[in-house]
DNA sequence: GTCTATAGAGTGATAGAC
DNA sequence: GTCTATCACTCTATAGAC
């Protein structure tokens, strides 16, 4: 990819995150880089080629980055929150207006679709490699940890949208982490809630 | 309120539930109810004196149902979330598109965080209802409810935008229950499990 | 209370010169 | 690869007749 295509990629993420994804024009990112409407439409022919190529760089960025699978204790759980969390602040815009992106570019839905089925089957292959591991207890009834999965992505997905609905408390990442280790609390085996506690104070 | 000025209410909700928020232009309010863009600027001067009058309904909707304070046992909180569930239905753009909602119209958002935190404050005293009633274990450790408390707002306030971006697999209004519930399961006493399981079998 | 007509700004996209 | 110029359209809001 030429340097003109990714400055405006970088700038358009930039405006969104700052404005929201509805309220950025293509004027407005032509004129934030000092180029030319007729340039920005020489690079991106049609604003949904923009749209796509800001997601494709962000699929790219995800997968690119190792998430270690040689998992080692509840330490690997944390980074990949993490990370996640880092991934996130930096596409702001994409969850904080991910329904209506969604709805408005349906092959990014689409896309999107098969990465969060991946991600929870992950995370619930995760929580079976903490069960082997003597971390978290046997699953008390079936489908609880598949239900608990689903809430952890729910609040990993969506809570830059409660820290933007409620701007006077801090919800930070600190709290968002906190949140999530939460749910898995009650499940812990003794040896979990040791190692929980070392990493706590890290 | 007169009976156009409800009429463009009612069809405003019912288009940006079907669109989406952003996607509904006053042109479009009224071209659907067959009256003249100048007789819909007669009754709201700005867009953001109807985007505030929808509000001001869902408000006065919201607070006008009897929430039954008298909490007698679990079913109370069920019969909440299920109205709650039934509500969100209604004004589904309003929590689809809440970021951009919030974002463009100051306004109602100071309203909703006052809302927010006034129900967060609500759930909480529920909670200390059912440990004083023998449903809810002690406090295991300081704060852990409150966090429960955040958790059960985040999911009861995104589903919605779970149920859009994952189209495929059905998040319904049960799926979410049963979401809420497994959060507050571990903490059950044996008489808060005994309840529950009554409570699911109706 | 309802209408028509229109202003004025912004949008994405195209054509063609350099 | 970058520019200018412009089209066709949509948006909110206003003015004034009925």
């Amino acid at each position: 990819m030429n340097k003109t295509k990714r400055k405006i990629i970088e700038t358009a993420v930039q405006l969104m995150n700052k404005n929201g994804f509805s309220n950025v024009s293509l004027k407005q990112i032509a004129d934030e880089i000092s180029i030319s409407p007729g340039n920005l439409t020489y690079h991106f022919k049609l604003k949904s080629d923009l749209i796509e190529g800001i997601h494709q760089q962000m699929v790219e960025e995800m997968e690119g980055v190792i998430r270690p699978m040689g998992m080692v204790d509840l330490g690997h759980f944390q980074k990949s929150l993490l990370y996640t969390f880092q991934f996130q602040e930096r596409y702001r815009f994409f969850f904080l207006d991910l329904v209506e992106i969604v709805r408005s570019y349906p092959k990014i839905g689409e896309r999107h679709d098969i990465i969060t089925t991946k991600r929870m089957n992950e995370g619930r292959a995760l929580i079976n490699y903490y069960i082997g591991g003597g971390w978290l207890i046997l699953e008390p009834e079936a489908g609880r940890y598949d239900i608990i999965v689903q809430q952890i992505w729910l609040m990993n997905t969506f809570w830059l949208g409660l820290q933007a609905v409620k701007k006077d408390q801090n919800y930070t990442q600190k709290i968002v982490l906190e949140m999530i280790w939460t749910t898995l609390k009650p499940y812990f085996t003794e040896k979990g809630q040791a190692d929980f506690l070392v990493l706590k104070q890290q």
